[in-house]
DNA sequence: AATTAGATGTTCT
DNA sequence: GAACATCTAATTA
């Protein structure tokens, strides 16, 4: 069941609330240190470079840090998150348009057992891969490595297996830990699998 | 069961 | 210094 590539075309759509959608059921892989480790994306949020004030980039605004977000469709933005975790988000729309979707839980497909290690976990349990922090953990990601690499090359990548997500199965809610963005933490730009057993507890 | 403290790089005040 | 797109272990009740 191996699955098709997620090409340019895909990433460098302008509305990034639908590319964000678009993932859900999709198949995040990565092949850090040699080994193949994935999932099913089960949980999503999306943040725009104009009007929005949760993002990193917003109307603009550039460091080293959210460079890379000014990128074309289809790169990789990771960053350091209280000292500590590692988040991934996909660089969305075409260059110069800051938008990104930021990739909340999975679903493990391969490389359980190297995933386990890398969490210093025992044995398998939600808690594996649902949640930002911990996901980049599972799949080995690192900011300084990670942030601006293509993900149409062979590191870290994204297909399409086929899964169908329709409507219904999707929720849509406001999005975590933005409280400071005002009025834009009302978005409801986050969105996840209703039936879906890994996705982050809240 | 619910709340709190602690881990600590980057960015902003 | 303080806050931050977080998570875990310890503490409180």
């Amino acid at each position: 069941m191996s699955g098709l590539k997620l090409n340019r075309e895909f990433y460098s759509r302008q509305d990034v609330v639908k590319v964000a959608k678009d993932l859900l059921g999709k198949k995040l892989c990565s092949a850090v240190d040699g080994k193949l480790t994935s999932g099913l994306i089960t949980e999503v949020e999306a943040y725009s470079g104009r009007n929005d004030k949760a993002c990193h980039a917003n109307n603009g605004k550039r460091t080293n840090r959210t460079e890379v977000m000014y990128n074309q469709g289809g790169t990789a933005y990771v960053y350091l998150i209280y000292g500590i975790y590692h988040l991934f988000n996909v660089v969305t729309n075409r260059s110069d348009l800051a938008d990104a979707v930021l990739i909340r839980a999975i679903e493990p497909i391969n490389g359980v057992p190297v995933m386990v290690a890398r969490r210093k976990m025992k044995e398998v349990d939600k808690r594996l891969t649902s949640g930002p922090g911990v996901l980049g953990q599972a799949l080995g990601f690192d900011a300084r490595v990670h942030s601006g690499i293509d993900l149409l090359g062979d590191l870290i990548w994204l297909e399409d297996i086929g899964s169908r997500i329709g409507e219904s199965q999707i929720v849509e809610t406001t999005r975590i830990g933005v409280e400071y963005a005002e009025e834009d933490a009302l978005k409801p730009w986050r969105f996840y699998l209703k039936d879906s057993n890994w996705v982050s507890k809240y």
